[in-house]
DNA sequence: GAATCGTGATGAATCGTTTCTGGGATCACG
DNA sequence: CGTGATCCCAGAAACGATTCATCACGATTC
């Protein structure tokens, strides 16, 4: 499999017995061209199987055609949805996705901008991760448009889509509570994402309006990892059967899976000795035994309008209101009410 | 927010009182240069925060520092941790990784053909997906190096990493028939697919081994995906609890979960009324209930070696050997005995 | 018949790098 | 003191595309 120097514009103009100009003016008609040489130009691309050069392309347009996205991590289903989403809405503008995961081994932060500066992308998709760090995100603005999804950094004025997290979240506590469900726990998310603020948020505006104190509740700091549920829900649960809480309430669906699998290991039935609702609505979550109830986030509409409102960023300067999507629960089988009754 | 001009090469040059050439001798050290210019240089990229234009340096060294990776679907866990491996081993390198989705709206061949040869990625790893099209691949790889993934073509000899499915494959089916299955029922891939033909090869072997003819056990072939383990499924245990089979194996985890939601839905019992096998061992095969016996791949390391392979592939023009991975079976709780004992 | 205009084609400059070529210092040495 | 040899460095030619300025040539118009 011998591979030959790949044609270029000027081995088809000669092919076409015209000047490089005139192919180029036929390839994105750009310029008047006459019929028949049209079409000695096109009939040279085709037998010379020509396709052009897009970094001398890019070079000379000042842009890539390609856009950046930073994932936390493909397994996390929601991130995948919502990768897919930014993909299909690039592939139908032809526009490239690379894809940057974070390595926790080395510092990001230098790397993504860097990555930005040197123009090999036009704009960035920014899905904020388990951890915190919004200081890339500073370095990153500063040399290049970036379009955040479920997240919003309160210093900057980025352009982000969002679903309505609180109101979701407070949906779902309100379900929690209505059941009858009083010594309750929120397993949180990490204190410094925005995601994280904004469900703690509903959650507590669904307490106060059950008429409970909301600083009452106990409420705990997870990684949004399936680990950190399954830890945080051992400590929640150490108490007596008396005075530990029946419900608990986690910001996503993986620590809601790991609080539902330390249940099963120490014992506890879930809905029945406590209920548990998650966020995020991961497809696995339906998969479950109890089917985890949980909000449901319309990831790939959210990856899909982040790359739309990018695009739209890097032609027109400016991205149209992009608005706040839905979240929706979804009512399972992992929510019952307490044994007791109301204690 | 301003953004202004970024500085090239010729400010930093001026800046620092030296030649543009200087500059990239320092840059890339391929050149003697004294050391107070190369401080010169250096304290000149930092002040004017210079990076360089990856897109003319790709021009003039004709090679993109990128690689392509077609997946079929990023919600495929089995698909996203071979990604990640991917992309990790990419990072270390300094190399980008376009995601490249072959939308079904649209003919993705030509456009992947296209990626390749408008040298915007030096080579492409492929994963082949729930459907069969080894055409493209043909397109693909005269343009430029490509490496298969869990996939091996029979004409063409590209580099593959693989794994032992069809080992694992027979030593799972062989787990089923140690419990004491004799009505049972495969449930296989695309057959136009590599990982198909060798596990249901493996499932044959295995069989044959419990002194069954393979040719009486029905097979059915699925499209890897939930929708179809669950139709098949249907089809297969629609008969009469005497003559319906007791253990159904499947080709890949999500139709064996399919399969399991279709016995749920209808009221059978797993592992009770029908045990279920999976191949992959996707994380949450392990947190259904039953938990789900499978063949674990080493998804993430199949991938980083694929993208190693490409690299030695790209700069050595040879791949060292790939060798085979193994797959290994997890032994959980979708197995169990048949009720009536053999039959 | 000369001036004007529009169409269609071309040459050349340019984008920001890398790298080859050549030439001025500096030094050792006969 | 002249002659190579050694070291650095600057200039300029690529890389493959886009695009501006120019120009040739018929067709209109007065």
């Amino acid at each position: 499999m011998t591979r030959r120097r790949r044609p270029t514009m000027k081995d088809v103009a000669q092919h076409a017995r015209v000047s490089v100009s005139t192919v180029s003016y036929v390839l994105n008609d750009s310029g008047p061209v006459a019929p028949d040489r049209r079409n000695r130009v096109l009939d040279a691309v085709r037998v010379l199987e020509y396709s052009p050069n897009e970094s001398a392309r890019n070079l000379k347009r000042r842009s890539a055609s390609t856009i950046g996205m930073v994932v936390p991590e493909l397994t996390n289903q929601f991130f995948a949805m919502v990768a897919e989403g930014v993909q299909r809405a690039a592939s139908a503008r032809d526009v490239l996705v690379v894809l940057v995961v974070p390595d926790a081994t080395e510092q990001p932060e230098e790397k993504q901008a860097k990555l930005l500066r040197s123009q090999r992308v036009d704009g960035v998709i920014y899905l904020s991760g388990t951890g915190s760090m919004p200081a890339s995100i500073y370095e990153l603005a500063r040399s290049g448009p970036v379009v955040l999804v479920d997240e919003q950094i309160p210093g900057l004025e980025l352009p982000a889509v969002v679903c309505d997290s609180r109101k979701g979240a407070r949906e779902v506590a309100a379900h929690v509570l209505a059941q009858g469900h009083r010594r309750i726990a929120v397993i949180g998310g990490p204190p410094a994402l925005w995601t994280a603020q904004q469900r703690l948020a509903g959650y507590r505006e669904a307490i106060a309006g059950a008429g409970i104190d909301p600083d009452s509740v106990p409420v705990l700091a997870g990684d949004y990892r399936q680990g950190s549920g399954a830890a945080l829900a051992q400590q929640i649960l150490a108490g007596p059967a008396a005075t530990r809480p029946t419900a608990l309430i986690c910001a996503n669906d993986l620590m809601a899976i790991g609080a539902i699998e330390h249940c099963k290991a120490v014992g506890l039935r879930v809905p029945q000795d406590v209920s548990v609702v998650g966020f995020d609505d991961l497809p696995l979550s339906a998969l479950l035994t109890p089917r985890l109830t949980s909000v449901r986030q319309p990831a790939h509409d959210m990856g899909f309008r982040a790359a739309t409102a990018l695009f739209d960023l890097l032609e027109n300067g400016e991205s149209g209101s992009i608005g706040l999507l839905p979240a929706t629960v979804q009512l399972r089988d992992s929510v019952a009410p307490p044994l007791g009754g109301a204690s």
